[in-house]
DNA sequence: GTACATTTGTTCGTATGTATA
DNA sequence: GTATACATACGAACAAATGTA
């Protein structure tokens, strides 16, 4: 797994996973209305907490980016 | 918001609290069986860190007077 | 129609590191 | 030096909604 976060970096893990999801939507890599991974998907991939994979998920629904449903999944805002 | 915990005050915050609560539950406002507020709203109503707001929710543990349960939160023991 | 797995949301429990008084 | 407080991260249990077999 390549190494994308940095444990000991100046910011916060959950942070740096919102940082690099919000690129990722933010370049059109990610299109509106798809399904982000989920928090246990992000997780996995990234090797962190689920807690701290949620926080992330978090960020970006409070920047208005994505938006959650229960039992379906995160999707980029439209 | 009314101010009801004193940050230069004598006496540590989440002891303030736990004396709050206790006299909340003494008084008979908060009954035995019923659930205290999370510990995120705890901290979100009072200012203060979640780690504070566990702290005082132990006090009362501690002292017999509340039970916590993961995934349901924190109750007036009976 | 019913059971099962997946997923988000909420909650408590624990640990670690930093800063401050 | 010790205790308090804050922030972050990890772990687990529970609930509710969704989709699928």
């Amino acid at each position: 797994v390549r190494v994308k976060l940095d444990p000991d970096g100046p910011e916060p893990l959950s942070q740096q996973l919102a940082a690099l999801l919000r690129s990722e939507i933010e370049t059109g890599k990610r299109r509106p209305g798809s399904r982000l991974p989920s928090i246990n998907e992000l997780a996995e991939q990234y090797g962190i907490a689920t807690g701290t994979a949620r926080k992330a998920l978090n960020i970006l629904k409070d920047a208005g980016l994505a938006t959650g449903s229960v039992g379906h999944g995160t999707f980029v805002a439209r």
